[in-house]
DNA sequence: TTAGGGTTTG
């Protein structure tokens, strides 16, 4: 196969354009700053395979597919923007597609993060076994270095890019937003903890109440310790995405913002779960991308006092309930989670999805007997008793069992016309929770309101 | 070789 100009690094509009003319299959050396890449993936043929776009110092872009015998040998990004050099790359046309090649057998990369070595230029993070950086002028390398100190990012906006708050809307969206976690659920399973600042919509619940079933308190089998959730954030949605491929070679210092292109999501029990796709692609985005900045602003522009402690879907709030006092600081249920104090009684405005047991009949309030409730808002779901006087003060008004049935009902949502709605959607309602020392959540002055 | 893709009413 023939090399075209040995050492010298081609732009990609002058690679392009000499495939173009040539019959014979021709090689390049390319580099540029890689924008956008896929997850390392297991190919249908032999290899492993990692796809990425790359933009060169005159502003062109191209995707390159990397093909590589061990996983462990694809590219890692790390960082935002990393250098990437590609030596022996063959260009190639997919319908209307032009991409580059990397072919194991011949081709050579590197990786360099120019913000971490401004003053090296010649010092890889990764490089595959063939790479050889004396092979090519440095006078190119270091043109490219110098445009990747002065590029700025910009995402580029689309129907397909929504927030967290606009969640449902469609199957398949792109998310801008910052990385809070990732934690390894199994061998193939990993999850990802993302954020934006805004409050993902309530679902509606099924209808059928499975006896005594409490629900679930998180979308996925997956828990997290204390110390890890104390670094969430208390506000907004904290969305779990699902992926199934390895993405701890990826994986950041938490807080990196980044664009998600091509995800899904699920349901389950009333709570929103993403899923990464195999052609799903990911961006890393520096703290002053205006996209970002527009999302920190966004965040200011809500407040952290009692307004932004209010879930955004819950205006106008019903009065079902009645606290009796409001001496107590408004929190969202990750404040409580991830309270450090011992003993705390907070405002919250919340819904019940589930209580235990479901039949009125069993409640018993005497003592330490009580109900569980199933409580969430856009930031947690918790499971928080009503017990003993607190318990009797929530019914106080509400004498009869059917009158009781009836307000229970309204509270979980379920509609009258019990047979022509699968669906319930529980109101939301204010009530005031407290955390003991034990950490376990209870309600207390709180009462329905009688009618 | 593999992937490629903004996605399916047959």
């Amino acid at each position: 196969m023939a090399m075209r100009n040995e050492g010298r690094i081609t732009t990609i509009r002058e690679a392009l354009a000499a495939s173009e003319m040539s019959r014979t299959p021709t090689l390049f050396n390319l580099g540029g700053l890689v924008i956008e890449f896929s997850f390392p993936r297991k190919s249908h043929g032999s290899d492993y395979v990692l796809t990425l776009t790359f933009v060169d110092a005159l502003g062109s872009k191209l995707k390159a597919h990397v093909f590589t015998n061990s996983i462990h040998h694809l590219p890692r990004i790390r960082s935002s923007n990393p250098l990437l050099l590609l030596t022996h790359i063959q260009i190639k046309k997919h319908g209307n597609d032009v991409y580059a090649v990397y072919n194991k057998k011949y081709s050579s990369f590197a990786l360099f993060d120019p913000k971490a070595n401004a003053n090296n230029c010649t010092t890889p993070y990764q490089a595959s076994p063939g790479f050889d950086i004396h092979s090519i002028d440095t006078t190119h390398i270091q043109s490219i270095f110098d445009f990747s100190l002065h590029y700025q990012l910009v995402v580029e906006k689309n129907e397909y890019l929504i927030s967290l708050k606009d969640l449902g809307r469609s199957e398949y969206f792109d998310l801008l937003c910052q990385v809070v976690h990732i934690e390894n659920v199994g061998a193939e399973d990993w999850m990802l903890f993302v954020w934006d600042g805004t409050d993902a919509p309530p679902l509606h619940l099924e209808s059928n109440l499975a006896e005594d079933d409490p629900l679930l308190l998180e979308p996925a089998p997956c828990l997290l310790n204390v110390s890890t959730l104390r670094k969430f954030p208390c506000v907004g949605s904290v969305l779990r995405v699902r992926a199934h491929v390895d993405i701890s070679m990826h994986a950041q210092g938490m807080g990196q913002w980044v664009k998600i292109r091509n995800m899904t999501y699920e349901t389950h029990s009333g709570l929103w779960l993403g899923r990464l796709l195999p052609t799903t692609k990911l961006m890393f985005l520096p703290d002053n991308e205006p996209t970002v900045l527009e999302c920190k602003r966004a965040m200011d522009e809500r407040g952290l006092g009692k307004e932004g402690r209010l879930p955004f879907w819950s205006n106008p709030l019903p009065a079902l309930t009645v606290i009796d006092s409001s001496s107590f600081p408004f929190a969202t249920l990750m404040d409580l989670i991830t309270q450090a104090e011992d003993e705390i009684t907070v405002r919250c405005v919340v819904r019940v999805v589930a209580v235990s047991p479901f039949d009125v009949e069993k409640f018993c309030f005497d003592g330490r007997n009580g109900i569980i409730l199933t409580l969430d808002d856009p930031t947690a779901r918790i499971h928080a008793s009503l017990n003993g006087h607190d318990g009797g003060m929530f019914f106080e008004d509400i004498s009869s069992d059917t009158f009781k049935r009836r307000k229970m009902d309204e509270l979980l949502g379920i509609s009258s016309e019990e047979n022509t709605n699968p669906h319930r959607n529980p109101p939301w309602i204010q009530c005031c929770i407290k955390l003991d020392a034990s950490r376990f959540y209870s309600m207390c002055h709180t009462k329905l309101v009688a009618s």
